[in-house]
RNA sequence: GCCCAUGUAGCUCAGGAGGUAGAGCACUUGCAUGGUAAGCAAGAGGUCACCGGUUCGAGUCCGGUCAUGGGCUCCA
């Protein structure tokens, strides 16, 4: 790689690699952005945010479309936001003000309790703030006189930071106004180009992530150049509430969650057309790449579930019960299920690997704060598979799996991104284990070229795993699939196989999902289809709407004809108006709508109106049938 | 589980210095038979989440519980 020299504000001169960005210089040498930019560059019209390229130096300058760009804006925005509440609040505490991916927030310490005019009175101190022209200005102290100095101050989350500072690291101070912080930045050089400031939610956090930890009081907001694209960003946010499959769910009548069932979501007819489509869909997929279907119970012997490890690693999250005076639990993994029946067998090399797929429901006691939806249940079911293979046929194995997941998520149009955990705290086997199981999972994804983000110690406690995060139609991403490998299950039920040599050996187990749960994919896929399903999912697909009732023979026999194709039809047969027929079928968002009257039963015609298209004319019945089917055959 | 907010008809929401509730949509009935996003009228529908306290009297004030929402933690 080419290397370029750059000349630091000290006026020292270092090697980097073309192409490196403003940012990371600033992070490598832990100095201010705006002085990085001056020391580095010749050019003298450099400020802060740049949207010029040197041509010579190669060095890429940070614009507000970059990453790395929004997270030095939005990070100032914090420290102003943090300027505005010291103002207005002298009493609070700090802790961390960082960026995220749509802003920023501020985490405070006060007996006082925000509330949403106070965010708004903020606002208006941040606009004040940005309007008075400050500067950023970055020094350093020595680690004891920065210890010092928050502890007479009473900055108790700052000296538990520096505290937890590596001893060799440089101690770096912004100073905003009366605001001075300790932060590594980069920052802005001045607070003059944050114009349109929005503040979104106040919201409890922990201490440091650590449920043991004070909470304190988050506040979170966001910030852009101009007030158009802040706009823009808060239209994005009513377009994802418009979305929200809660509300979509109750609108199209597809399920509903009750008071005397908090995470035990029903499901009302329309939303069973949907799920026994994505579930026969997955049958036939799994059945086509050589699995077979299992059936497993709920309900199991606690002996089981002390066997299989989760009695130590999983109990908080279980349910259980009592049966003639034996303890027993509520499952909430499918795998020692499938392992029984593993089990109840002897097999040779010959027979793995053995793929068994299971449409499992689990029940898991999650904390009441954390249900969501259809997204976070206590009841849900996984469309959960075990494979059992001889370890020469992991790699294969794993790649079918990644295969697999590609395929049914493109039926669906869903982009995605991976990510890989590796080995949690409390988890079971040796370190060999684990590394050995890591490193099968590596090699699968980047022999399929599919990049991935590492989560460390994020693993499931018998074994890393991949998940698979969908992204939806406005960009937010869920977790879904995940393959998990695992060699603690085969041991701890002493699970073998009988190689050429005749001996007893170990085969690996595989679990994984595609769909994740079909309670989680169902509300994704509403969120993602905002409701308008395609033709082949839609629970209605067709609804014929008579001019007036006079016309509703006509109507049922189309219906008729068109269930005896296997088609969902209904017939708004009420003595209604057209037009109300036509928004009431339109708000359930069903995609095709047949007006029939007079010219249409005449000639066996039906006037088609198609969801997004508006009226598309007129078409012979059977035309339009053919069309549907097609449409239906081809996952459209 | 934790922090904050919320909980009024099937739905979306008003209202209320404490004196026992209101709209629109949906529903039922009648009229209207209408050609591409709401025809007209009438009717029915609520122990104002639940439990307890204060009060002559509580949807309204206080406390508790449950649920929901936004986060945190955790996760498919």
């Amino acid at each position: 790689m080419e290397k370029i020299k750059i000349i630091l504000p000290d006026n020292s001169v270092r090697e980097y690699e073309k192409g490196i960005t403003l940012y990371q210089i600033a992070k490598d040498i832990s100095e201010g952005l705006a002085r990085v930019a001056l020391g580095a560059v010749v050019n003298d019209e450099i400020k802060g945010l740049q949207e010029t390229v040197d041509e010579d130096a190669k060095v890429r300058f940070v614009k507000f479309e970059d990453k790395e760009g929004k997270e030095i804006f939005w990070h100032t925005s914090a420290h102003i936001m943090a300027l505005a509440v010291k103002r207005l609040f002298p009493d609070v505490k700090f802790a961390i003000g960082p960026a995220i991916d749509d802003g920023f927030y501020y985490d405070f310490d006060t007996e006082h309790r925000f509330t949403p005019e106070d965010l708004e009175k903020i606002e208006e101190e941040m606009v004040k703030i940005v309007k008075e022209g400050h500067k950023l200005e970055r020094f350093v102290m020595p680690r004891d006189e920065a210890l010092e100095y928050f502890k007479e101050k009473g900055e108790i989350y700052k000296v538990d930071l520096i505290e937890n500072l590596p001893e060799d690291e440089e101690i770096s101070f912004y100073k905003l106004g009366e605001f001075t912080d300790l932060c590594a930045g980069p920052h802005l050089m001045d607070t003059k180009k944050v114009k349109a400031i929005k503040l979104l939610s106040i919201a409890g956090a922990y201490w440091r992530g650590d449920e043991k930890n004070k909470m304190l009081q988050r506040i979170y907001g966001t910030t852009y150049e101009k007030k158009k694209d802040l706009e823009a960003y808060l239209n994005k946010l009513e377009e994802a509430k418009k979305r929200d499959h809660r509300k979509l769910g109750k609108e199209l009548d597809l399920f509903s969650i009750h008071e005397e069932g908090p995470g035990f979501p029903f499901f009302h007819p329309k939303g069973m057309i949907i799920r026994n489509i994505i579930e026969d869909f997955w049958k036939k997929e799994h059945a086509k790449r050589g699995y077979g279907e299992i059936k497993t119970p709920v309900i199991l012997n606690e002996s089981l579930w002390r066997q299989s490890g989760h009695w130590d690693h999983y109990k908080e999250n279980m349910y259980f019960t009592e049966i003639d005076g034996s303890q027993y639990a509520i499952k909430p993994m499918n795998c020692p299920g499938s392992i029984l029946i593993y089990k109840s067998n002897l097999y040779s090399y010959r027979d793995l690997p053995l793929r068994w797929g299971e449409l499992g429901l689990v029940q898991r006691h999650e904390l009441s704060g954390a249900l969501h939806g259809l997204m976070r249940v206590r009841s849900f079911t996984q469309d959960d598979a075990h494979i059992y293979a001889l370890p020469s046929q992991v790699k294969d194995e794993i790649i079918g799996i990644i295969d697999l997941a590609d395929y049914i998520y493109s039926i669906f149009g869903f982009k995605y991104h991976v990510e890989l955990s590796t080995r949690p705290e409390n988890s079971m086997g040796t370190e060999e284990q684990w590394e050995e199981a890591t490193n099968a999972l590596k090699e699968a994804l980047e022999e399929k070229g599919i990049d991935y983000i590492i989560n460390e110690g994020d693993g499931a406690f018998y074994g890393p795993k991949i998940d698979y995060h969908l992204e939806d139609a406005i960009g937010r991403t869920w977790q879904c699939g995940t393959i998990q490998l695992d060699f603690q299950m085969p041991e701890r039920f002493d699970l073998t196989y009988v190689d050429k040599d005749n001996e007893k050996k170990r085969p690996v187990m595989i679990h994984r999902t595609i769909l994740g749960s079909i309670e989680r994919f169902l509300g994704i896929l509403i969120e993602h289809y905002a409701g308008k399903f395609p033709v082949w999912i839609a629970p209605v697909q067709v609804t014929v709407l008579p001019i007036s009732d006079k016309f509703n023979d006509y109507a049922y026999e189309i219906k008729k004809e068109m269930e005896g194709r296997r088609l969902r039809v209904t017939v708004d047969g009420r003595a209604e108006k057209i037009g109300y027929k036509i928004r009431e079928a339109r708000l359930q968002r069903i995609p095709y709508m047949l007006i029939v009257g007079e010219k249409e039963v005449e000639g066996r015609l039906v006037s088609v109106n198609k969801r997004d298209e508006g009226d598309i004319g007129q078409f012979k019945l059977d035309e339009f049938i053919a069309r549907v089917i097609e449409e239906v055959e081809n996952k459209k």
